[in-house]
DNA sequence: TATGAGGTCTATAGTGACTATAGGGTCAAG
DNA sequence: CTTGACCCTATAGTCACTATAGACCTCATA
């Protein structure tokens, strides 16, 4: 309940499950602010940067790069704003990963034919991946150079 | 049919999709090897050239690391040994990709979830977003420094 | 023959989001 | 006083490209 605890980065660090070098990393590109230094020059945070890099945390499980999460932070401090720009960013956060969803899905999808015709016992010379890899979709014509 | 066409990097370009700088990014990462030049020091590719590349863009579209490639371009010229080892490379990429979808599947429902809550109509302040992205999974536990 | 456009060359640095390494300094326990 | 765990900075590496700068080559046209 007081306000006057102080973390070492490691500590930090293991309270939520951000590695030091990383909590340094975002400290270089401003994700994190630069916490006051004690006399030999270690880093002491407070009970306000743990609660930041806990939402840090979270935002990159979620998968919102870090730009996003710039975008996420500087709008959470703008307390009377709408919040429909976070919602925007959620968004298209979301639309993005539903795209790679299928997309991934797709490529899946080719894969496995394209396995499903090899069974892996064969030789080289005859395997279907390889030749299901090498045949398909090749677009031959070109202009030949001087 | 003549086995004497010549391709610039450029005309390899257009014909497979990849581009310039990519092909020459290929040689240097040895995907790729380097052709013989010009007089003028321009490198001259071959029909040999043009099918490789094309494997290499068709695995590179199908989500194969360079590495998995390197592994696949290996073994596809030991013509007599058995197939297994591309069976076993594309297994491996199918189960990751697969493990990504999953991935992406569980990040989007939790996304969603998060999202519905808040109608992005109110203020900053009250957002359902940012206090999901605050709240949710907080492990507050922590030895204070010194 | 000169000119200009567009293709090509090398080398280097930047991207995102870290991770790894080297070479030190700090601090508490034994 | 030494050991070992922790911390510091700075730099380089990862992946798979992409971008830039500045020079060189080739070819068609004037």
């Amino acid at each position: 309940m007081n306000a006057d605890e102080r973390f070492s980065i490691g500590e930090l660090s293991k309270s939520t499950g951000v590695k030091v070098v990383t909590i340094r990393y975002y400290e270089h590109v401003k994700l994190m602010p630069a916490p006051p230094r004690t006399s030999g020059n270690y880093r002491v945070y407070r009970r306000e940067h743990l609660h930041r890099l806990q939402f840090v945390r979270r935002c990159r499980d979620l998968g919102f790069t870090l730009d996003q999460l710039r975008g996420l932070l500087r709008l959470s401090v703008q307390s009377r704003r709408r919040c429909s720009g976070i919602d925007r960013i959620t968004e298209n956060h979301l639309r993005e990963i539903e795209g790679k969803i299928a997309d991934l899905r797709r490529l899946a999808a080719q894969l496995r034919r394209i396995k499903n015709r090899c069974p892996g016992k064969g030789r080289i010379a005859d395997c279907r991946i390889l030749a299901a890899l090498d045949l398909s979709e090749r677009k031959i014509p070109v202009r030949p150079l001087g």
